[in-house]
RNA sequence: GUCCGGUUCGUCUAGGGGUUAGGACACCGCCCUUUCACGGCGGCAACACGGGUUCAAAUCCCGUACCGGAUACCA
């Protein structure tokens, strides 16, 4: 048998990271299994559903790659379908007219309510009371027909039990006195969630469903609907529940942003990244392993590995460093910094487009960002190169820009790190962090003289560099590498009888306007003669 | 209230009769280093509680506590 799952979002607001996980979970049993994985949108509800959020939730499973077979079903367009469903069971003594009249909805919280309701009822409550139950079909037909509004509910029997055996939680058993005659229909003939569900999965032909815990009492009413229209149900799995911080719910209400898949796209995650961290969030492969390729996510995915309890998506809220969970900001920095610099760079690309810090160069005609890069460039990890460049690619250039990138990857976080830490390598006008220029620069005065004494040094010792040939038109023969730097300026430091470090963090200030970043040698030689002369000789950072 | 489920470091988790209870994040320390949020080494830190069963229980059983979910003419 082909599997088929479906991930069915209520259209009610943006993807948020619990629906996130149902899809992914989803997503990675149907590869798994080599079957299909469909979306539904369960639009019933009209008064809370909208096109925003279905777009929303589309994006959302768009970033994440989370790519669906086959066609989008909206469980509105089978309402029609629905309601045939329950006059055939109606027809068949299996549900019956309800005429109590609807109950006035609670102006108070409604789960509050439901639940005084039930403690009120509680003993005393009878779930095959309803007056109506047993109304001939005369009877229930002339009211009917004299236009007597009536809700359809299913007719549960007095006695028995269903019973489902979950491929999470294990078998579950449920008594029919726990179980109310559900209504399948409303009185204004409108089809309700359970009956949709059922009917939509049977002809999705749904082979396992997937999806939160909170419906685990569902099921069995969904059981109940398939028993009665003579159909097997699917294979149940039910989820484990993603928490807040206080293990109470995590609500789009009251945590907000933190819970929503745009926010990541829009912070600078990696959907690799996330994905591989929402993929750990109540499953595991059994191994002491954390970093996994969504190839190695579906090979190894299996729903025995699901857990039965619920998990913390952990975060601090006003505290802006752990505004999201650790680990998933520490996720998306090791894919930041260990992923194939190729694979990265068109996020990078996209990240500095938006921040207008994108220059054409850096993807000249016929070479495509992705192409594979040179071997210096991918070697990656070390970001204290030895090796003395010989060949610098020139400032701007392609080779030049792959090159950056993979050295100020290494402490990077976030794309948008690229354009606000990493903003100095690319445009000449960037911001000075107030606290690096306290540490680094105001400390210690005689900077402000001795720094542009180091561009003019730099100028008389490097002055050979413009006459030397291009060896190629990617590079230029120069010998302001890393090696002679560091000798220039330690000769310079030894005469002003200063520490390196105090001219290195110096220079590092004016140079990128930060306090951290890869060694100030390699800063040298990235950025360039030109810009290191001209930036050690800047004022704006002295007087902001 | 009732029904259902859960409980291993702060968090994500491995382990499921005999382990010094393992890993990751976070945190702390040391090293590397011109700085650093990289890297290396190390440290702190957990089986909810009480009874059983057993030579032996974090692991199996029962109970308690706590947490969560469900209990709609919402989905």
């Amino acid at each position: 048998m082909n599997t088929r799952v479906r991930f069915a979002p209520s259209p009610t607001g943006y993807l948020h990271i619990g629906s996130a996980r149902t899809a992914l979970f989803n997503y990675l049993y149907s590869h798994h299994t080599g079957g299909k994985f469909l979306l539904r949108i369960e639009d019933t509800d009209l008064a809370r559903s909208t096109e925003e959020s279905t777009r929303s939730i589309l994006d959302g499973l768009a970033w994440l790659e989370l790519n669906h077979d086959e066609e989008i079903v909206f469980q509105s367009d089978n309402a029609d379908k629905h309601r045939a469903t329950a006059l055939k069971l109606l027809e068949e003594g299996k549900a019956y007219r309800d005429f109590t009249p609807k109950a006035a909805p609670s102006d108070a919280n409604v789960k509050d309510a439901i639940k005084d309701r039930a403690r009120a009822a509680q003993g005393e409550k009878n779930m095959r009371d309803n007056p109506y139950r047993d109304l001939s079909t005369d009877e229930g037909d002339a009211r009917a027909a004299a236009g007597e509004p009536f809700a359809i509910r299913m007719k549960v029997a007095e006695t028995g039990k269903t019973s489902f055996e979950d491929a999470v939680y294990g078998l579950q058993e449920r008594d029919y006195a726990e179980t109310e005659d559900l209504v399948l229909l409303r009185s204004d003939g409108h089809p309700l969630y359970n009956l949709a569900v059922v009917c939509d999965d049977i002809e999705m032909a749904i082979t396992h469903v997937i999806r939160g815990q909170d419906h685990l009492t569902n099921a069995h009413k969904q059981v109940l609907i398939y028993e009665a229209l003579g159909v097997t149900p699917p294979t149940f799995a039910h989820l484990p529940l993603i928490m807040a911080p206080n293990k109470g719910k995590l609500s789009k209400r009251k945590h907000g942003e933190v819970v929503s898949m745009r926010t990541y796209r829009d912070a600078g995650f990696l959907a690799v990244a996330f994905r591989n961290f929402l993929a750990l969030l109540g499953w595991s492969a059994g191994e002491e392993r954390e970093i996994y390729s969504l190839d190695e996510l579906v090979q190894k995915f299996s729903l025995d590995g699901i857990h039965r309890s619920n998990a913390i998506f952990n975060f601090t809220e006003n505290d802006p460093r752990r505004w999201t969970d650790d680990k998933a900001q520490w996720m998306n920095a090791e894919y930041i910094r260990t992923m194939p610099v190729a694979e990265l760079l068109p996020f990078v690309k996209a990240e500095l487009k938006g921040a207008k810090l994108w220059r054409e160069e850096y993807e000249p005609e016929g070479r495509a960002l992705t192409e594979s890069i040179s071997s210096t460039a991918d070697a990656g990890a070390d970001e204290r190169p030895a090796v003395v460049a010989i060949d610098t690619p020139e400032h701007g250039s392609y080779d030049w820009f792959v090159q950056t990138i993979n050295l100020i990857r290494q402490r990077f976080f976030t794309l948008k790190d690229f354009s606000s830490q990493g903003r100095a390598y690319f445009s000449e006008d960037y911001d000075f962090d107030p606290a690096a220029i306290e540490k680094n620069l105001n400390k210690f005065p005689d900077l402000k003289t001795w720094l542009p004494e180091l561009a003019d040094r730099f100028e008389a010792e490097f002055a050979d560099e413009d006459a030397q040939a291009c060896a190629s038109a990617r590079a230029i023969h120069s010998t302001f590498t890393e090696e002679n730097i560091v000798r220039v300026v330690k000769a310079f430091t030894e005469e002003k009888g200063t520490k390196l470090g105090a001219i290195m963090n110096g220079a590092r200030t004016l140079l990128t306007g930060v306090a951290v970043g890869p060694s100030m040698l390699a800063v040298f030689e990235t950025l360039g003669k030109e810009r290191s002369i001209l930036r050690l000789r800047s004022k704006i950072a002295w007087n902001p």
